[in-house]
DNA sequence: ATGGAGGGTTGACGCAGCGTCAAGGTCAAG
DNA sequence: CTTGACCTTGACGCTGCGTCAACCCTCCAT
């Protein structure tokens, strides 16, 4: 007769994995000695073998007890299932392997190659830390919307950045957003160069495709990024509704400039 | 502002999980509305955002803030951190199909092939399917001692088999075992066959290399598993007493026949 | 005004497979 | 008699939420 320690010990468990079997009822309580111990028999031993093996195997302890007894057919067809169920687990885990492996830098944190590139792109010109992070922060929104589409907006928005007036932009705005001047008077500066930028673009047809108008809330959301990011962007967006602009990243010409 | 709902489905999960990155502190709680409700900015959205890219790579939801500010460095440590364990868990669930896959019938649980061949020869010579579960019973009692050693053994045991007594033993024994007749008169010519059997091994010296002794336990497992398996197997033993063999898996002569 | 659908809120249990105290009773040896 | 190694039950912890339960809020159609 054996104690609870030499079982574990010779089936290559641990008490408690023993009594864990006991509790959920796949391994029987055996007979208690004189003293409450409980005392195991050959059999326990070669149950406890079994179940073991099946465990390691990657069965579920709340299947064991079923398989135990079933005849070889439906035993098979609980191998399949089980084997089926590890297949896609470590497909899974396979797939975060990869997702992790492509989660190198800080910038990539939910964005595909191009746009990291374009971030890239943006700190050679010269913008900030702080505005590079804001609109990798956008960018991470509009992938989780697009995240096909997404690419092909790419090459524009790099094309943009050969144009003198988008790099002087970036680093007003950089300038603005880095000091802590809450009323910098290059803010209006940069609110003429939004404009001037927008008329051409307007002129040039570039807003009519955005007119499909999917959903508003991406872009509201975008919009309210920046306003969160810091208060500044609140005032930038009023300068522009003085120029005759409403919106920030889709914009759209005002009908006449408002009074206020 | 967005509800608790419109959050979850822009960044592609559940509400519940929200508010379980709630609890856990890795998302702040915002602000309430009027009633009560959580009212979510675009910054929200974000860090949703980049907690999901983290979690479905495989980050546990406990390093997730960390890794959110940590330096470039750190933060490719732990990438290398936590893709070792995922390959680790990959590892432990390939091990896990490769020994589901090898447990094709019910014989071959925590069996090697060796021995299931020779428990296919036993019910080849007539043994029943009692007598064989039993001996396969047995014969997990002794791969869990000796996994390695158990391999060599094999051949020995199925050469005797060879042996028109052995032959006779195990069908004698099947009658026996698959019967309802406690008090068996074939009980007694089976324990003649193996009293012969002992004596010519012992004459061979196939009973030297036993004496290696290491461990009593396993042997008096398996003799307790078949005095558990059917109270008939005490009867046989008591039988072998009286023709001076004691021990059932494990032979020794007596000095003299017991008086009893 | 009312009633119902479809939001939201907190609180709590459940899952899988044990690990790990806690607080005691038992056994064998020195 | 003490000491250390085992045994007992009971209960919480871990991971990442799913799933009630019981109740409140809002909006729209009647």
């Amino acid at each position: 007769m054996l104690t609870i320690s030499q079982l574990a010990a010779y089936a290559g468990v641990t008490v408690r994995a023993v009594r864990h079997y006991h509790q959920i009822g796949l391994l029987p309580e055996p007979e208690r000695d004189a003293s409450g111990y409980r005392r195991y028999g050959a059999t326990a031993v070669v149950s406890l073998i079994k179940i073991r093996t099946l465990a390691d195997a990657g069965v579920p302890l709340s299947q064991i007890s079923r398989m135990l007894d079933a005849d070889p057919s439906a035993f098979a067809e609980a191998i399949r299932t089980i084997d089926g169920k590890l297949r896609d687990e470590i497909e899974r885990l396979q797939t975060s392997r990869t997702h992790i492996a492509q989660l190198t830098a800080g910038d990539s944190l939910a964005l595909p190659p191009e746009v990291t590139a374009y971030l890239d792109r943006l700190r050679a010109i010269g913008a900030s830390q702080r505005m590079v992070e804001a609109e990798r922060d956008g960018w991470i929104l509009v992938a989780a919307r697009w995240p096909d589409r997404i690419v092909e907006w790419m090459p524009g928005k790099s094309a943009a950045l050969d144009d003198p007036q988008v790099v002087r932009l970036y680093r007003v705005l950089s300038e603005i957003f880095d000091g802590d001047e809450q009323d910098d008077p290059r803010l209006a500066e940069a609110a003429d160069i939004m404009a001037c930028l927008a008329e051409q673009a307007y002129a040039a047809g570039d807003f009519l495709h955005a007119e499909e108008a999917d959903d508003d809330i991406p872009h509201d959301l975008i919009d309210a990024l920046a306003d969160e990011a810091d208060p500044r962007a609140q005032r930038l967006r009023e300068l522009m509704r003085e120029r005759g602009w409403s919106g920030w990243n889709r914009m759209e010409r005002l009908a006449e400039p408002p009074r206020k």
